[in-house]
Parts: structure tokens; sequence; C-alpha cells
DNA sequence: AGCACGCCGACT
DNA sequence: GTCGGCGTGCTC
């Protein structure tokens, strides 16, 4: 008999070894089998046994021996190849990279199961406005669930009587998934009471040792619940009923600057589905992918609001039209209040604009913006090379125009550009409230030494400081008690990108500081934007209603979640072979868009600016209909022939189109 | 990914 | 004359 195996390498093929009589009866799919590999031994994982006369083993002379099988059962209860080979398929990393994932961290010698009650969870925290919620947790039911909290509520008070609803008695186990770090510490002080001693923390900073107690922990039943980052995704569990995918927005679930890319969320679902379980998406902002499944049936929603108690009706909202304000860096009534709140003793975060980042013009003496002609948003200014005229672009439908030399409306004739970076925002803070302690929060912090930002940032949640002027990033880590306003001061950069996430990053961004604000204080938002869509839910707050109308926008605009998307890009010194590598991914994919299948591949797009590198790189944008059609895609795309100096770089929903 | 082979630069 | 850089190629 034959094994054919899979190996955590980056190359897209598997390992056939002959199968000694005395392994034959034992040897099944899911196993880990050690085998000699080149000049080395590697433990692989069992796809199949398979007689050897259904093998093509033509091409070897001899084949070597599986040398010793780890385990007398899989270590998955799902059927881990699969998931695996899915993975594969949709984010075009080897597949054997995607198994490796789950059998990353498995010990050699199996820690053996310990013996352990059941465990009943102690009463947790009663929830009354969720009670539909958790009663269908409790009936246990294979499904797919998104939680949508409000924004005041800690995750704190409601995951507990989430898991001890869904996990009940008996020993099933809970996973659940966080963003960073950072938040894992209130979370198992939360949940502990409720599973005293049976709650366990993944993430790639444990030590050898606590990452081995960890992996044990969950394989073994001990842990009811692990909290974990988003490689946690693949922990082994005995009996897992419940995944839970907190603040499921968070782009940080998406792998995709090492292998095997792949979505945490994505595979959550698959894998719950696999295992009959069930699946919570929880966040006070949904992605508008979720939020689209929920539209679809595919995800079940409840919302959360006002399951805690609230502390009070929230901040104050203030949309500021800046073109009343030509040329200012700050607004009249965002100084004001600025002046009063931090003379008032409260402290205030200040996100800048991004300096260089899609720069935009108006009239120095009118404050007339350049807008599109076609579809409406404002131009951003391009700047090309020295000696070129410069070019206002269209971010959405990529139409060009040559910049004005003089204003339409007042004939004017000096255009400023707008948008301050960190640095010239605190000259102009510093300006207006001498005696405010300013500090600075930006991309030159963050690459410093990280001890240096932390500092920075705990400085002001300590209260050191009265205004922290950052950009977007800022919002991420911080605790201000004192905090009583935020203002964006440029929200039009991110506005105007030509990612379709823009949107929904900005009212994202706008709903965190919201939620860090709490129930008072005050939000500003600067903008030339101000009868854009985003800002016309931002009084109240209301993400539904956002989410729905960008959900429509992506639906006309065939954006995600009703395409996926598929980034292949392709780089080489030689034009010419970079040029054939793209024609021949063209040709490989034109069963697109055929049948009536809505299906596009947009470009080639040529990255501005690098025209005379003698590097050469430009990509293609699909947008396929189906999930299928997206596999199908990858899969071509990943079999066509390798090209000499041509560097291929596919990437599935990408985030950040940049 | 490992690991080996192979062919050019600065060192004992 | 060797040690060692990392380019290229292979793994049943």
């Amino acid at each position: 008999m034959l094994a054919e195996i899979s190996f955590p390498i980056p190359l897209r093929r598997t390992f056939y070894y002959h199968l000694p009589e005395e392994m034959e009866l034992q040897a099944a799919p899911g196993l880990r089998a050690l085998a000699s590999l080149g000049k080395r031994e590697a433990v692989g994982v069992i796809l199949r046994v398979l007689p050897e006369k259904d093998a093509d083993l033509t091409r070897f002379k001899e084949l070597k021996s599986v040398l010793r099988l780890l385990d007398e059962n899989p270590l998955f209860p799902e059927d881990a190849p699969a998931l695996a080979a899915w993975m594969s398929g949709r984010w075009g990393s080897p597949a054997g990279l995607c198994l490796g994932a789950f059998y990353a961290h498995a010990p050699a010698d199996l820690p053996a199961p310990a013996e352990l009650p059941p465990g009943l969870p102690a009463p947790a925290p009663a929830l009354p406005a969720l009670k539909a919620f958790l009663d269908e947790l409790a009936e246990g039911k294979s499904a797919d669930f998104l939680l949508r909290l409000a924004p005041v509520e800690r995750r704190e008070d409601i995951y507990p009587a989430v898991f001890a609803a869904a996990l009940g008695q008996g020993g099933a186990q809970g996973l659940l998934l966080v963003p960073d770090l950072s938040f894992i510490p209130a979370l198992a002080a939360a949940l502990e009471p409720v599973f005293p001693g049976r709650v366990g923390v993944w993430h790639a900073r444990l030590t050898p040792k606590k990452r081995a107690e960890a992996w044990a922990g969950a394989y073994g039943g001990k842990y009811r619940v692990v909290i974990a980052t988003r490689t946690g995704v693949f922990l082994p569990f005995k009996n897992l009923k419940l995944g839970l995918l907190d603040e499921e927005h968070e782009e940080i679930y998406k792998q995709e600057e090492a292998e095997p890319a792949y979505h945490a969320r994505e595979v959550l679902l698959r894998r719950m589905g696999a295992l009959g379980g069930m699946t919570v998406l929880a966040s006070p902002c949904p992605s508008i992918e979720s939020w689209g499944a929920a539209a679809a049936g595919r995800l079940k929603r409840f919302d959360a609001v006002g399951a805690a108690p609230a502390k009070g009706p929230g901040p104050d909202v203030r949309v500021l039209d800046m073109a009343a304000y030509p040329g200012d860096i700050l607004a009249r009534p965002l100084a004001d209040s600025l002046r009063a709140a931090v003379a008032a003793g409260g402290q205030a975060l200040i996100i800048a604009g991004r300096k260089g980042y899609a720069s935009r013009l108006f009239c120095a003496n009118c404050g007339w913006m350049p807008r599109c002609p076609e579809c409406g948003p404002g131009l951003t200014l391009l700047k090309t090379g020295a000696g070129k005229e410069p070019v206002l672009l269209c971010r959405r439908c990529g139409k060009k125009e040559p910049k004005p030399v003089n204003c339409p409306k007042c004939n004017g004739k000096v255009f400023r550009e707008y948008g301050a970076g960190t640095q010239k925002t605190q000259e102009a803070l510093a300006k207006l409230m001498p005696a405010a302690k300013i500090v600075r929060f930006d991309g030159d912090v963050l690459r410093g030494p990280l001890k240096a930002m932390k500092e920075s940032l705990d400085s002001f949640s300590r209260g050191e400081a009265d205004v922290l002027v950052g950009t977007r990033i800022a919002l991420r880590e911080l605790g201000a008690p004192r905090l009583s306003l935020v203002a964006f001061l440029d929200p039009d950069s991110d506005l105007s990108g030509a990612d379709f996430r823009a949107s929904e990053r900005s009212f994202q961004s706008f709903y965190g500081a919201s939620r860090l604000l709490g129930s008072k204080g005050e939000l500003f938002i600067q903008t030339r934007e101000s009868s854009h869509f985003v800002f016309s839910r931002l009084s109240d707050m209301d993400y539904p209603s956002f989410a729905d109308g960008e959900l429509e926008a992506r639906r006309d605009f065939f954006y995600p979640p009703f395409c996926h998307i598929i980034k292949a890009r392709f780089a080489s010194y030689d034009r010419r072979a970079m040029e054939a590598a793209g024609s021949a991914f063209l040709r490989a994919t034109d069963f697109l868009g055929a049948d009536g299948d809505k299906s596009e591949v947009l470009g080639p797009v040529t990255p501005p600016g690098q025209e005379k590198h003698k590097f050469f790189s430009e990509y293609y944008l699909v947008k396929a209909a189906t999930e299928k059609a997206a596999m199908r895609c990858m899969e071509k795309a990943a079999a066509l022939p390798g090209r000499p100096g041509v560097k291929v770089f596919l990437e599935a929903d990408p985030y950040g189109l940049r």
C-alpha cells in the first residue's frame, strides 16, 4: 500500500511513500507521518491510503517508506485536509502550507488527554435583551449568526453569557477570536468566573512552554473556552461547538503578508460548518460583507443594542463643511470647542490627514473645488514627473482633466492644496492653545521604537497631555478617561481613495471615535464632501442605515459581497515578458463573463509614476461573480507556466487596492 | 521550507 | 590558497 502525503512546504504537489505492512492497519487520512524528504526527515499529513496500482509511479525508480506514524487518531474531528484544500483554492497558497497551518504546533508526542469533569458553567450575567439570541444558541443547532453590538456595550458583559448559553453543560468547547493580543486579558478575566480554571489563551507571543500547554488544553478538552488571535482559528479541539469572532470587521483577520494567505472569518465559518457547530460574528459595525451575508440570509442577525445598560446618549456629532472655511486647518467652530474642552480639563484627539496623499485643490479666493463632471466627487491632484503638466484625476471613474488655470467661479488664479499632515496640524494647535500640552502620534513615531510609541499613547491615556495629534492608527489602542473631543480634520483624503472600502473604513473610524468618546463629548468632522453618503447617517451614528446604503452601492458597482476580487500582478525588468504574462492570464481566465456570468476583468492597470523606471509592473483586477468562478480563476492562474524573469503575485480578496 | 551544489569576493 | 556570500534546483 501507498500513502499520499502532504508536507508543509511551498510546493503544489503531494508525495507518495510506501507504507510498511505493520502500518497498513493504522494508516488513515489525517494522521501525521514521519518520512524522509530529500536529505532530511519531515512530518507530513496522510491524505490518502491507496493500493500501488492506483498511483502512477513511472517517474520514480524507487519509493521511500513511511518511517513512523505519529497519531492513532486524526487530530481534527473535522476533515482538516478538505478545509486546507479549500483554503488553497480560495486564497492561492499551496495546499501543504494551508494544511501545515492546522498542524504547525502539534507536538510529536501527543499529551495524554486529562480526565476532567464536564464543568458546569457558573451562572452568567442575565441579559434579557439578548434572550432570543441566547435561547437559539442554547438550542445548539448548526447556524451562523451576526451579532451587532451597540457602541457603548462592552464585550466583557456579553460574551460570557454567549459562551455559557452555547456551551451549556457537558464538555463542549468555544473559541473566541480577537483582533489583537491586547484584547485578551480583560476577556479572560470576564470569562474566568463562568468557566473557572477552564479558560485558555493563544497568541503568537506565547513562550514555548505556555504554547504547548495552551495547545494541549484545547486539544484535550481542558479548556472550555480558548481566547485567541488570528492563528487560533487553526487550533485543534476535541468538541468545538461555538466560534465567536470579535470585531469581525477588522482587516487584521486577513493574513496576506505571509503564507498561507487566508481570512480567519471565512475559515472559521467553513470550519464550524464542517463541525456542525455555530459561528457568531460580532461587531458594533460589521463588515459590509457580513452585512450582505445577513441580508441574503446566510447569517442570522441579532442586534444586541440595548442589551447592556447604556450610559448616555452618545457624543454630539458635527460635520463641518469646509467650503465655508477655505484654507483653515481648523474651522472656527472646532477651534472654539477645542479651546473650551481643554480649558474645562478635557482631552482631545485630533486625526490629521495623511500628508502627500490624494491632495486636492481649492480656489484660495472663493473656496471652489474641482469636481468630476461625470460622477461628482472632488478630483485629486496627480503629481506627475518634473516638467509635466499637473493633472486632476477622478478616483471613482478614472477621468483625467488638466489643472484649471482660472477658477470658473470667481476667475481667481491662486489655487491651494488642502490637507495638513500631523506636523503642520501640531503647529496650528500650538498657536491656538499655547499653554496646552500637545503630543504627536504618527507614522514617524510608529516606525520608531515600539517603546516610544507605546509611551506616547500611554502618556496620553494617563492624562498627561491635553491634545494628541495622530493618524487614524491612533484611534485603535487608545484609552483616555478625560477624552471629550475627537476631530477628523481631513477624512476626504481617505474617502477619495481608489478603494471601494473607503466609505466603510471611514464610517468605521467615525464610529470608533464615537465609541471612544462614550456617552458624551463632541465629534467633529471637517469635510468638503458634506453631501457624501457617509455623512448622512452620522448624526445619530446609525450604522444599520449606513450599511444598508453602502450594501446597495456595492451591488450597483458590483463590488464585494456581490463579487469576489482577485488581483493578479505581473512584474519584470522585461516589459514585453510582463505584458505577455498578462495576456496569458487574460486568455486563461476568458471563461469569466461567458454565459450570462457577470464576472469581469479590469486592467491592465499600471501603477502611476514609475513609467521611466527599468522595472515594470501591472495588474489585472478580476471581479468574479461567484466564489466558484473566483476559485477557478485562482486555479487557472496558478497553473500558468512560469515565465523567466516575470514575477506573479496573486491575491484573493485583497484589502487595500493601492 | 530545508538542504546541497556551485561559482565569485575578502581573509588566515 | 580557503571561508562564505546567496542564486538555482530538488524533494515521492
